[in-house]
DNA sequence: TTGTAAGCGTTATCAT
DNA sequence: ATGATAACGCTTACAA
């Protein structure tokens, strides 16, 4: 019979049944009323050569859109580890899939530029350059920035870092607290922010160093200085998933929580391995991607998208009690 | 002074840098070589005019390829939940990334079909149908399943699921375990594969039921099971994360690990903050994700692609004892 | 090494 | 409701 013949395209199609080019078109599309019967005709012929729709990248191109939003994250493996980032990931993925676009995952390093993305979201926390920024404003790429650098061009998504992180504070020193020590992110504008709430309450608060959100990593952090500590009493984190690495490595040495350690976390994730409710911050984490997703919806359409700034709220639970 | 102009095309640095379109192409893709007077030109051309390299979906068409590669992994939030699929996901994106593709995130839901996308991998363990199934076949979109249903036409990437579990149910019968039980995963070729390895050694093995690899639901799906058991003295999981909700589990309730219950894993990921190293079947989840992508790459380049099967490694860690 | 020209497969505009 | 036609911006034979 027939060799390796090429894929059969709208023309053919269009060919088949006898119509024209537009008509096929508008068939697929829906964009214009097409009748009935002719309609018939078309998905006819198209089923009858095997035409399986419009080919993708002939109407991006003619369209100027690629339906593919980038969303930088960093490493993968570490950037999802913590359930805040999948929590927040899930949310911008619900609304862009419902809008129809796919969500491509860019690591940090790989070039990029040679993809058709419509839109990028920035969601690395605790970097504050980014190789590919220059490259995107130069493609007039809209940039939707989540608690990162206000880069200039960019939508800022962002939430309330230095009122939640000085509300926690608050509570423990209303529990007495007065020697606490900090666990921070690597430098970064959410990491400052929330500094600056502890040291609204706890102007000497001693930084303990900076880690991910892992607990292998927080634990390896804390460990010596907890046997050294000085007389903290409380340790704040800057994840729920820094405050659990924390707290198991408390107890491996011995130390009660809350008795003789309060720990606080970041962030409201469930944490359903560890047998206590941390006292925490928590985030609006649905509406952050949500609110995201939005933003990049706003700036594809090319509308004018404002900032947005998502409250917090402290969380008490079990893993903060009186010095 | 010049009102909203259009973005600058290759042809307007053609243009302006007094050479052909072909040339100032090749300046770009370096696909055949040009002098290096003639390439000063066209940059200085583009840099003047602003151009900031040739639209992506312009090439995309001409070459017929787009650079992303789908990757189905069902719900984001749970099936990033487990470290065993992100550590394949790194693996993926690692290769993918150096051979210049993007890796797009396909919800189970969502419609994919306008996308453009140069091959899929299909990453749902636990699901035997999907709805974007035919849709590929009928674009040709080459398909790489793992660890999931062998259909026509995809590539298949998979380990030794039952070889590892009837290791792991030898282990468990030479310390005297006669009364067993099993968590399992969804019906799928894997459990059942997993389930047959089980039931060589252990052929009235119960099953306690079904859940995804998530702490929380594993808990609860043991709870009762672990008051009323009758007398079984050890529980084969279908993942790590499977496995520490049962010791979690079964400490609640004040058994001990391994002394009172022996429990069992599946993939060999980290669990930190766990305070005992499980024992369980060690899968190449790197080695699985590099030979995933390295068949997608096959796979675009139309090259023959052959089906890849992973073995497997029992380690023995403290979740397991003598009956 | 550079230029000419032919598409890639659509969608959108404008008539009819 | 349908048809003719012009882009969309680039890459790649092929020619010179």
């Amino acid at each position: 019979m027939s060799g390796p013949t090429r894929a059969p395209t709208l023309a053919d199609v269009a060919a088949s049944a006898g119509v024209s080019l537009s008509t096929a078109s508008l068939t697929f599309s829906g964009n214009k009323p097409v009748s009935a019967t002719t309609r018939e005709r078309v998905l006819a012929a198209a089923a009858e050569l095997g035409y399986s729709g419009p080919n993708p990248l002939a109407r991006n191109l003619r369209q100027g859109r690629s339906g593919v939003v980038g969303i930088a994250v960093g490493q993968l493996s570490t950037a999802f580890r913590d359930p805040a980032a999948l929590a927040m990931l899930d949310a911008v993925s619900e609304v862009l899939g419902a809008a129809g676009l796919g969500l491509l995952l860019m690591s940090d390093d790989d070039d990029h530029a040679r993809l058709p993305l419509d839109a990028v979201i920035y969601d690395i926390c605790g970097r504050e350059t980014w190789a590919a920024y220059a490259d995107l404003v130069a493609r007039d790429v809209p940039l939707v920035v989540v608690e990162g650098p206000a880069w200039p061009g960019s939508t800022y998504i962002d939430i309330e870092h230095r009122v939640g992180s000085a509300a926690l504070a608050e509570h423990l020193h209303a529990l007495g607290h007065r020697d606490v020590a900090t666990v921070t992110l690597a430098a970064s504008h959410p990491q400052r922010e929330r500094e600056a709430g502890l040291r609204d309450v706890f102007p000497h608060a001693r930084v303990l160093g900076a880690c991910e959100s892992d607990v292998a990593a927080v634990q390896s952090l804390v460990a010596h200085h907890l046997d050294d500590r000085g007389p903290v009493t409380a340790i704040v984190c800057q994840s729920d998933v820094q405050a659990a690495g924390v707290v198991l490595e408390a107890r491996r040495r011995g130390l009660r929580v809350p008795e003789d350690l309060s720990v606080a976390g970041f962030d409201g994730v469930a944490t359903p391995w560890l047998d206590l409710e941390l006292t925490t911050v928590v985030q609006p984490l649905a509406d952050k991607g949500h609110a995201t997703a939005e933003a990049v919806l706003g700036r594809i359409a090319g509308a004018d998208v404002s900032d947005v700034l998502l409250p917090v709220a402290l969380r008490v639970g079990d893993s903060t009690a009186p010095a």
